[in-house]
DNA sequence: CCGAATTCG
């Protein structure tokens, strides 16, 4: 359980990918504060949108870290800040099981507010070496381009998710127009340096801002430390046992009207469908998010978890716009098995281009966390988009997707327009 | 959470 090899280089990497610097300012950068990871982000942060290259003045971060001590999370917050170098992930009940290991988790994870502004609080400590795995982004923009009934093609899945490059915005908020939404699966099975990797997420949150966020494989330490980090969102969770999806809904652009579980019948991975309603825009707009049944051998399961998430996509309100964001560890073939995408069902892989750029959501070959020595790839992570039916032309609609990568993970963006 | 090998009923 250590998370440290070759330090520096991959500080580097990651403060790079983080800020947008090229590597050496990135260094540069990361050597005036001793290698400091959170110290040097605060700084950078603290500046950015303006000055990120000026002083260092305010580096004494409002940070936190853990204490050792405390036994609650409540405590722990009015406790405030310590000190919390390196990775040390101490210890390691966290691996026993997933309900024991809150407390252990809390600690670990305690970290304090910045002082007032309603700001988020961009807390950082990514030491760790596994980071988390896929983000998908959609950004819905408003400009209806694009089919007008008729051209109902239907889908049949063939192609790969891309690998792309964040391109991190120094300005987070920007307002292109449209909205941003990322999937995320963040392996919170492997709790391994997961206090770090969970900084890590709800940095890249507070970086890129993204209006709505779809995660697997959640669990509740992590559930308790994003719903304090992530302020100015709403959250909702697909189950409160063992690991689960949630989303997050950023409480400035879109309203959260209602939200429903569907249980998977057959799993036996404790797998369902998460449905959010939501108004964006003065449209609605249906959000799903899903972890469908793992490995190759459940393929039948997950083929009746697919038909049912397209059922429900296809049952959605006509005046909804819907997207499913998820890992649904599908292979091409199990979609084309089942008579591919219904009826103006969507893709968005397939719909942006099908860029190879952007192929593979899961790649051993550039994702190393798992130590799997054999190379195999595939797009498990996947974005369906259905526009509203009532509305012609269509308000919301794809406009682009990509796949950010950093040290040896992955993350994954699409766009829509509306 | 792959692929290939291994274990077990």
């Amino acid at each position: 359980m250590e998370c440290q090899p070759n330090k520096e280089n991959e500080l580097g990497r990651l403060f790079a990918d983080v800020t947008s610097l090229s590597q050496p300012e990135a260094i540069k950068w990361l050597q005036k504060h001793s290698w400091n990871l959170q110290k040097a982000l605060d700084s950078y942060f603290e500046f950015a949108g303006g000055s990120a290259k000026a002083s260092k003045q305010k580096a004494d971060v409002d940070i936190v870290t853990e204490t050792s001590s405390s036994k609650h999370i409540e405590e722990m917050n009015q406790e405030g800040m310590q000190d919390n170098s390196g990775c040390g992930v101490e210890e390691t009940e966290i691996m026993i099981t997933i309900r024991q290991s809150d407390e252990e988790f809390a600690e670990d994870l305690t970290v304090q507010e910045p002082k007032s502004e309603g700001a988020t609080p961009i807390v950082i400590d990514l030491v760790s070496d596994d980071e988390p795995s896929e983000i998908e982004e959609i950004t819905i923009l408003d400009d209806a381009v694009e089919h007008d009934e008729g051209q109902l093609e239907v889908i049949t899945e063939n192609s790969h998710f891309g690998l792309a490059t964040v391109s991190a915005s120094n300005e987070p908020d920007v307002d292109d127009g449209g909205i941003t939404m990322l999937s995320w699966n963040i392996d919170g099975l492997d709790l391994e340096c997961l206090p770090q990797r969970s900084r890590a997420i709800c940095n890249t949150i507070a970086l890129h801002r993204p209006d709505v966020v779809c995660f697997q494989e959640v669990i509740d330490p992590f559930r308790d430390y994003l719903a304090k980090h992530t302020k100015g969102y709403h959250l909702v969770t697909g189950g409160d046992e063992g690991y689960y999806t949630a989303i997050l809904l950023k409480k400035s652009r879109l309203d959260l009207l209602s939200h429903e579980i569907i249980p998977y019948p057959t799993t036996r991975m404790m797998r369902n469908l998460l449905i959010v309603k939501t108004r964006v825009f003065g449209l609605d707009l249906c959000l799903m998010t899903s972890h469908l049944e793992s490995t190759r051998a459940c393929a039948k399961e997950r083929q009746k978890q697919l038909k049912c998430l397209l059922e429900k996509i296809h049952l959605a309100p006509q005046s909804s716009a819907v997207i499913f964001a998820g890992d649904t560890n599908l292979r091409d073939k199990e979609v084309s098995e089942i008579g591919g995408l219904p009826w103006r069902m969507r893709d968005m892989w397939v719909t942006l281009g099908s860029s190879s750029e952007t192929q593979y959501t899961w790649d051993t070959s550039v994702n190393d966390n798992l130590g799997f020595s054999t190379k195999s790839h595939f797009r498990f992570d996947r974005i369906y988009f259905r526009a509203a039916l009532d509305l012609s032309p269509p308000k919301l609609l794809p406009r682009s997707l990509r796949l950010m990568s950093f040290e040896s993970s992955l993350v994954l963006m699409v766009e829509s327009l509306l």
